[in-house]
DNA sequence: GGTTCGAACCAATTCGCTATTGGTTCAACA
DNA sequence: TGTTGAACCAATAGCGAATTGGTTCGAACC
């Protein structure tokens, strides 16, 4: 433990959970450890960490179960708890033709109703989306950048529709396929392009161009969705065979 | 076992259960026994208490979960329990704008995909909403009409997303306002043409002229949607006028 | 030939149990 | 007065056995 420093001090677990989170060193669930864990490590008191959580959480940076543990991030909604009934009654080809039908419209009203900040910050999405290095932040801030545009159609309830094909989407069921649709040979360059064209059509309010710049997006994406799928109808193959 | 009964005969085994559940002599939460428990204690096979159940389950007097067990009464959704939350956020002419980006996406997708089955229940569906006398009737027929070309969309996710839509749009709070737009003067023979229009085009597997037909029959809808809430605005003026 | 039956098997769910984990209380102590 | 450490409480996750609806298959029967 620190010497210049008060042991037992919640401020300083405060600020050792801090660069914690911001790291991001932490399991995929968003998981960080149990509060007696933190308390031996940090080698301050469970009570210190407790007080250091309860202001990350008043913070809206963590949130806490009794009985499963602290997590990062804000705290899920009820609206993902139905997810899981939709998730299980589909596939990743569904949703994706989904996509294909329902997010062209978003990107028309966009392009009708999008203002000057609207288009500003598509702008800024697009190029952080084609800026991010590691995959993960790609997939983040593209998020971000088709959300935005389910924005700017200015439609609450449409925006909420979006919503819940977002959830089902993200669902940590399909991660391992996701993970590797994205890290298809070198598609990063093509797909930043049809962003830039989908935000470019939205700026200069041509719904008709907005709609089939996304359209030909979610192809591509479904092309490459449809290739790791195969493969993995292979690698099954391969396997029965091996047996 | 009966002796003047042929044993095993489903009919049998439906009326023993039709009168158990009358009798209404079952556990609080409605469960039934187990359909090894029913085969012997009516004497007949389990598949005949299968094929009994599978009847009272077409009926909405039980339902079934593998695992669990057999209910009385209809499948209880979740689905319904968070639409209220939907609901608060949005208005009818959101929602109505929604359904004329979406519905038009599942008509073209149900002209490539529907089968001759699904099309002669069109067919059914768009007569008994033209037959229909009352408007209560009218409105149920013509949302299993919508539906059911939701359902020839031959996509589960699809089809639950048109649900959560359609459960926004029948909420209680706008009973007033559909009650209200329905009864707009005049528009029955034009919906019932609007509706032979688009089930023509799915026969016809035209996905384009599908997804017209209907595109123009929402925005009939939405036109006395429109004139409904205008109506209301100046009954509204007209009261401001006179406090 | 077609249907039914019994049996076995499959898949989803429940239940009981244990271990884990956040939440709480409390006496000791500085 | 406030903190600490420990014990205890309550809710949750994980696991395996038992249960239950769903399915398949061959034998028997009409």
């Amino acid at each position: 433990m620190p010497s210049d420093e008060p042991t037992g001090n919640s401020n300083y677990a405060l600020e050792r959970l801090r660069s914690l989170l911001r790291s991001g060193t932490l399991e995929a669930d968003g998981r960080l450890p149990t509060e007696r864990e933190l308390s031996t490590t940090l080698g301050v008191s469970r009570r210190a960490v407790r007080r250091a959580l309860e202001v990350l959480e008043a913070e809206g940076r963590v949130w806490r179960r009794q009985g499963s543990g602290t997590y990062a991030g804000p705290r899920p909604d009820m609206l993902s708890e139905h997810v899981g009934s939709l998730v299980a009654g589909t596939n990743p080809m569904e949703v994706m033709e989904v996509r294909l039908r329902i997010e062209p419209q978003l990107a028309q009203l966009a392009a009708v109703r999008a203002g000057t900040k609207d288009v500003e910050r598509l702008y800024e999405l697009a190029g952080r989306t084609e800026q991010s290095t590691d995959a993960d932040s790609h997939e983040l801030w593209d998020g971000a950048l088709h959300r935005q545009i389910a924005r700017c159609a200015g439609n609450q309830f449409f925006l909420a529709i979006f919503d819940v094909i977002n959830r089902v989407r993200q669902d940590s069921t399909w991660q391992t396929i996701r993970q590797r649709a994205r890290t298809a040979a070198g598609t990063a360059p093509l797909i930043n392009a049809q962003h830039l064209a989908i935000v470019d059509a939205i700026a200069a309010h041509d719904p008709v161009r907005a709609g089939e710049a996304m359209r030909r997006h979610l192809l591509t994406l479904q092309e490459s969705l449809v290739r790791i799928t195969s493969l993995d109808r292979q690698e099954a193959d391969a396997e029965k065979e091996l047996t």
